[in-house]
DNA sequence: CCGCACTACGTACGGTGTACGTAACTACGA
DNA sequence: TCGTAGTTACGTACACCGTACGTAGTGCGG
């Protein structure tokens, strides 16, 4: 009997290395190493199982020693770019602002959600609770440490700073990475769905939405602005 | 020539009937509330066009002669669902307490992604403005009329709050949605998952994030509050 | 009334995740 | 020390996916 059992399980707890047999060809961070490189180059969609084994150079059914099923490489993905947090140690960059320290947290998320677009997608499904997911977690809570806070409250903050991160940067990429998937270019997209929005708004049906659009639109807004503005009204709603 | 070249086009600015051949024996609106019916009993998964069309009770290919690409069946069904707000007229329900609206299309939101939980996982991948949407938006800024802001940052306090919503519901639902995909229950899942977790606090690498889990995880919090208030904070950040 | 755009549908292609079987190899228990 | 159990690698196969393409029939516009 090759595969083991299908005992629930969590990727975290399963030993890399089993001490019986031959010893293995190549490593767990090898193969994560290779997803995600595969989808910052071309797309969530673009990671199979087929692509990363021709990557890797084994076969298909050989990444199955080492990842148990598809789901598990993508936790193992998320956990991997959330290593590029960099953590000050012990505490928060500042010398404890624990706001510049959150402030800072949001722009090193942005910065890693730009680069790997597809945590986005992968996050919105679920795991969250990694290896890196806590140490960043823990650090976070450091930054916070001379907060008034009750804990829970704490956790809150850390959680909206994180969402907030993420549904915006989720706006900024939402067409080009919508490009990826179709038949035309994201510039022919944006043109069609343009003068769609355009010829509705001028229906009249929706007077209010047009005229915002028409004096916010007129110049587009710069989005480390946006970027900037709402991470601090977030933390302001928790220490006014 | 049967399908039509691979032109950029938007789905609503098709017409769902060319005046020419014989009467088409379907309707867009079947196929879209198939599809929801499909994603809201198996997930967004078990919607494939094979499934829809055996539903419906036609051949798999005849789809294509009403949606042209199954992206734009995710967009219909995204816009269907938010046919489902109930959107007062003229204005809100309160006759001009804007927080209260908001609060209300909160609630309505949260509801229709409790609904229809595949919501999160299309809206992440970018279209929003189908008709629907726009009404939305009209309703949302006419709640917002009497409010002295911007119009930029009206948009802004829509776009949070609408956020928000789903990246609460997103952790809401989190484990039920990931149980789908899986081999095994939820509750074995929250179970390993847990005895993972605890497992790793206890080891101390943790200690910030063991006291908390210790102290505001004894009982488990209620989702309602959590929402009112995360929801309040997002509208306190725009006018405090 | 003719022609053509449109409908419906079957077949087929290239892709996916992964169950399962086989063969080689190694570390442990006796 | 040696047999054997468990692990590694890998090929084959299955069920499923989106959809390009071809064909046949239908009914409106010129």
């Amino acid at each position: 009997m090759a595969g083991r059992a299908a005992e629930p399980e969590v990727i975290w707890a399963r030993p890399e290395r089993a001490g019986r047999g031959p010893k293995p060809a190549y490593s767990r961070s090898d193969i994560v190493a290779a997803a995600v490189r595969a989808a910052d180059a071309d797309g969530i969609d673009a990671v199979s199982m087929r692509r990363i084994a021709a990557d890797i150079g084994c076969g298909t059914m050989s990444l199955y020693n080492y990842v148990p099923r598809k789901e598990d490489l993508y936790e193992l993905m998320v956990d991997a770019v959330s290593a590029e947090y960099e953590l000050s140690e012990p505490l928060g960059t500042s010398g404890g602002d624990w706001r510049a320290d959150m402030i800072d947290m949001g722009r090193q998320a942005r910065g890693i959600l730009h680069r790997h677009p597809w945590v986005i997608r992968l996050m919105t499904t679920g795991y969250a609770y990694g290896p890196n997911a806590l140490r960043f977690l823990e650090h976070c809570l450091g930054c916070l440490d001379g907060l008034d806070l009750p804990g829970g409250a704490k956790m809150e903050l850390i959680a909206s700073v994180n969402g907030t991160v993420m549904t915006i940067v989720a706006n900024e990429i939402a067409l080009a990475e919508r490009a990826r998937s179709l038949p035309w270019s994201g510039e022919q997209e944006q043109a069609v769905r343009g003068a769609y929005l355009m010829g509705q708004l001028a229906g009249g049906g929706y007077p209010r939405l047009a005229a915002v659009l028409a004096t916010a639109g007129a110049e587009p807004l710069d989005p480390e602005e946006v970027f900037e503005r709402t991470l601090g009204r977030v933390l302001d709603s928790f220490v006014p």
